[in-house]
DNA sequence: AAACGCTTCAACCGCCCACTG
DNA sequence: ACAGTGGGCGGTTGAAGCGTT
């Protein structure tokens, strides 16, 4: 016997999600906190199973996210964790405040690997990348081109992409762990108060206004009575403080 | 300006595991 | 012990954006 689907897929909505079911979800579980996704759909009147309402608030909408590329310090870490755990994102996101296993995968897949290949390190393994047979074969042909003198004809698109790989090691070597910070939200557009780092659930005493105006929303960062800014990510690691007592506040 | 190819990442899919009755 | 269920996880897909020709 087959498994049930998570949900009624009949007449459920696919694709992305837009700004109102995006608020529909979010009114639901500030009001309700997190249960039973199978249930949150019906409850919150949005036309997605279960599975992609807790998709879309774990990796878009939870209020700690930190948007952006990934730091400097923060590619190492995970370079490092995937080292030792392989691809176990969700693992690995844990030690990431801020970040999801799917933004990190992502990453991984897109910038870190191709990274890691430029500076001749295997990205499954972390040990320094062994030459293929079509690398050895392109540096046997790329040697024959360089000691004949028609060895250009037929070989120009060998030997071009060979250098231009050169090149790409080079300048990997060169700019090895240069992320650009580009943050796609800011802070202030997300909205929440009183909510503990690094917890996922939302304390009963989280209230919320303003959710007719998202662009409106703002978020404060405290610890006591001292101000510290919009970043508290930054801020804990530069002042070693503890991330459990950071609060979010709204202003 | 248009066509094409490449890159990125949000979202989906399906499998797995823990829990429960 | 077993089957059903919900949630989590990792792999994959495809639309959108961007760069190049």
């Amino acid at each position: 016997m087959g498994r049930q689907p998570c949900c009624d897929k009949v007449g459920l909505k696919k694709g992305p999600w837009t700004a109102e079911e995006d608020k529909r979800l979010i009114n639901f579980i500030l009001s309700n906190g997190q249960c039973c996704w199978r249930a949150v759909p019906k409850l919150a009147g949005l036309l997605r199973c279960g599975k992609s309402c807790r998709l879309r608030w774990t990796n878009y909408l939870r209020p700690d996210l930190k948007r952006g590329l990934l730091s400097e310090a923060e590619e190492k870490m995970v370079i490092e964790l995937h080292s030792k755990l392989g691809n176990r994102w969700s693992k690995i996101a844990s030690h990431l405040p801020g970040r999801t296993d799917n933004e990190i995968k992502n990453h991984w897949n897109t910038h870190i690997k191709k990274k890691l290949r430029r500076m001749g390190i295997d990205p499954l393994t972390h040990e320094p990348l062994v030459p293929s047979a079509n690398d050895l074969l392109h540096q046997e042909q790329r040697q024959q081109v360089g000691a004949s003198a028609d060895g250009r004809e037929g070989n120009d698109k060998v030997s071009e992409e060979q250098q231009g790989e050169e090149e790409n090691i080079t300048s990997a070597v060169d700019d090895a762990f240069c992320t650009d910070e580009v943050p796609m939200i800011q802070p202030h557009e997300m909205i929440a108060q009183e909510i503990q780092l690094p917890c996922m659930e939302w304390p009963e005493s989280v209230c919320l206004w303003g959710l007719d105006e998202p662009n409106g929303w703002g978020f404060n960062f405290a610890q006591g009575d001292e101000q510290l800014g919009l970043d508290p990510f930054t801020q804990w690691q530069r002042t070693g403080l503890d991330q459990e007592t950071w609060k979010f506040e709204l202003f």
